[in-house]
DNA sequence: TTGTACGCGTTATCAC
DNA sequence: GTGATAACGCGTACAA
């Protein structure tokens, strides 16, 4: 419990250097920082003080005199699966290059238990089904809400900027941010007054994905996601696909956008008789679920089935058979949420600013043979000939 | 640029609670931290004050004044793949539930330049085969070098202790900040005089797994790997293996630990006809992409080639066939780096702790079809007493 | 070119 | 129970 020094752990401050060197704080200061005239022999004593002594400036001290921290946050919902990873890593990168630390906060499955759950239908909601959806332990409503309230509070204290992800933060803590004028930047959440926000195309390229499915001629399809608050993600993607499928498509919760989730409920849905043709997942990692189900069940993938997924991720491109999806730039994803902080923390009033970044439909094995253009054509000309962007296999990045 | 304020960017200051509520700064401090008696009436006026004025302490100054940052980093090479993002998840879960934040630092392709990379043969080094292993732009040497000592000093100056991921920082940084006297454990890197190290246990359960295989029959095998720096994780694996098989194993090295990797390493490995009847790999994803390379060359895994991965990342359980591993607890690494990194920032002196977790052997389908453990025993009795411990796929956590 | 002195926002030690 | 006030370590006008 010596625990005094908070200048890099080493204890030693300007005022050594300063004596060592036989000169003032100031000209350290101005030394090491560049800022204004030093003498070159000067700066030359001033660097061996600080060298010799290793001499780091605090940390604190610096923070407190600038009145910056340089060092921004970000609040995720959990690290499990590579969409929030490859977002991160984006994010790292170029934060990190600009010369500025990486806080991280993760929410994990702590409840916003305001919400409720569900796949909005016009308006209406569709309760979920399955097993229980309460993630957490049961405790007073609210608990991980306040929880959240004072992680955020404290990450948002140490930084000069923050991104979040949509569903990961009760709205009135969002709107608690944006009135303290902490610069924000939000990742597939809902456009808020105030904040920026950034996400990756949803509703047309569900319907481009949907319209597809059509052209293979399915006709019965299952939406397979947990969908959480409305305009998220999923949500969207769902209003997308029940756009284009009407009732012929039929949400199905699982219990949260994983692997063993995805397998759990598929196992249900396709176990029964009437099972549908097609099962749209609401991310690559539930498919891969959906995929293991199909194969328990001694089911083939696409001809009794077929599977698709979201996001691209990695497995997508090596799963049997190969996953048709929807790629999502997701480390551009994060790149973008840093270089935006970085420029509302530079003073730059582009609140209000609500970015999208395309996605592209890749088109595999998974959804079935793939039947030529013109055949799709006449089931929806409209509607693919606006939207359907498809790419077979071309290698991301 | 009005960014003079570090308070949690709202700018309110202990000082104009204070006057709101008709007292001094230290009751204020006194009534918001519980330190030092603070009457009940007063103590209203002053959360009511701090509640109207949305105050909330600046972070800064708090460190400041207290000397310490309530944060706490941690250093690792990427976060593409499962391995590093779920160690970090177990530290991310520690840190924070001990009210510490968590500052990020990922050091990518950044060279350390100084080391040479190959295995280690009995002393002597194979230097690699195969593509160029150079992953950086072509350089000065060291500069990777000295951007990660930059980097890490900054991060050491903003956080009470580092957990660093072996082979991510020069060994002579590692010695800067043990001199530094900052509280730091060292994750899977070769025991350092005051410095905690913790890993999982490799040498022992290589062993294993090589004589599990040789229980098989096979007679051939290759290790395939991207070994790095001398003690680090891969290089133990291969020690392990290399004790048991001798010359019977040949080191094939990939460019780096990733699926994609390990396929091309594999498809040039496998498509000679002097092929080995069984490959080791570093870990599941290289072991995943041999599997792609073999199913590539029509071969089949395990009849024509065995394939066993190491730490039972999620795919290796879904991988087709189905992986045999070596599983390591990874969240249970970061966990326990976390709660040892807080005891070191207590106070605690369990400088040169090394700590190893136990790990498991599991046994799948890719390593072909298991024998009966009488069988072995005739091949190698006294190696399999000491060590083998397999599970048949009993779930994790 | 260099030094002095004040401010940054808290915490904590004393007196009162 | 409460209030001055001295650290904490650094950046930077301003003066010299």
């Amino acid at each position: 419990m010596d625990g005094r020094d908070v200048s890099a752990a080493s204890g030693v401050t300007i005022y050594e250097v300063a004596r060592r060197a036989g000169v003032s704080i100031a000209t350290v200061s101005r030394a090491l920082r560049g800022t204004g005239p030093v003498a070159g022999a000067t700066r030359e004593r001033v660097l061996r003080a600080v060298e010799e002594l290793r001499f780091t400036p605090s940390r604190a001290g610096v923070s407190l005199a600038e009145g910056r921290h340089a060092a921004n946050g970000i609040v995720f919902p959990n690290l499990s699966g590579p969409y929030f990873a490859e977002v991160l890593i984006g994010y790292e990168e170029v934060t990190s290059e600009l010369g500025r630390s990486v806080v991280i906060l993760s929410t994990k499955g702590r409840d916003l238990s305001t919400k409720e759950r569900g796949l909005s239908v016009k308006g209406r909601r569709l309760s979920a089904h399955g097993p229980d959806l309460s993630l957490n332990e049961p405790g007073l409503p609210g608990q991980g809400h306040d929880a959240i309230r004072d992680l955020v509070r404290e990450l948002a204290g140490r930084v000069d900027g923050l991104v979040v992800f949509g569903s990961t933060v009760p709205d009135d803590v969002i709107d608690e941010l944006v009135a303290s004028r902490l610069p924000l930047v939000l990742i597939s959440h809902a456009e808020r007054p105030g904040a920026v926000t950034l996400r990756s195309e949803n509703v047309s390229s569900a319907r481009a994905l949907a319209t597809h499915l059509l052209g293979h001629g399915y006709r019965t399809f299952a939406f397979l996601g947990a969908p959480y608050a409305t305009g998220d993600d999923v949500d969207l993607r769902w209003q997308g696909v029940h756009e284009v499928l009407g009732d012929a498509v039929q949400p199905v919760l699982t219990a949260e956008y994983t692997v063993e989730s995805g397998y759990e409920a598929a196992l249900r849905l396709l176990g029964t008789r009437d099972r549908p043709e097609a099962v749209i997942c609401s991310d690559d990692e539930v498919a891969l679920g959906a995929i293991l189900a199909a194969e328990e069940l001694g089911l083939s993938v696409p001809d009794d089935v077929a599977v698709t997924g979201w996001d691209d991720i990695m497995a997508a491109r090596h799963a049997r058979p190969a996953l048709t999806t929807v790629r999502q730039p997701m480390r551009e994803l994060g790149a973008r949420a840093a270089r935006a902080l970085d420029e509302l923390i530079a003073g730059a009033s582009l609140e209000d600013s609500h970015r999208t970044l395309d996605t592209e439909l890749i088109i595999r094995s998974s959804c079935g043979q793939h039947p030529h253009e013109p055949h799709l054509q006449e089931l929806n000309p409209q509607e693919l000939n606006r939207q359907a962007r498809h790419a077979e296999e071309s290698h991301p990045r």
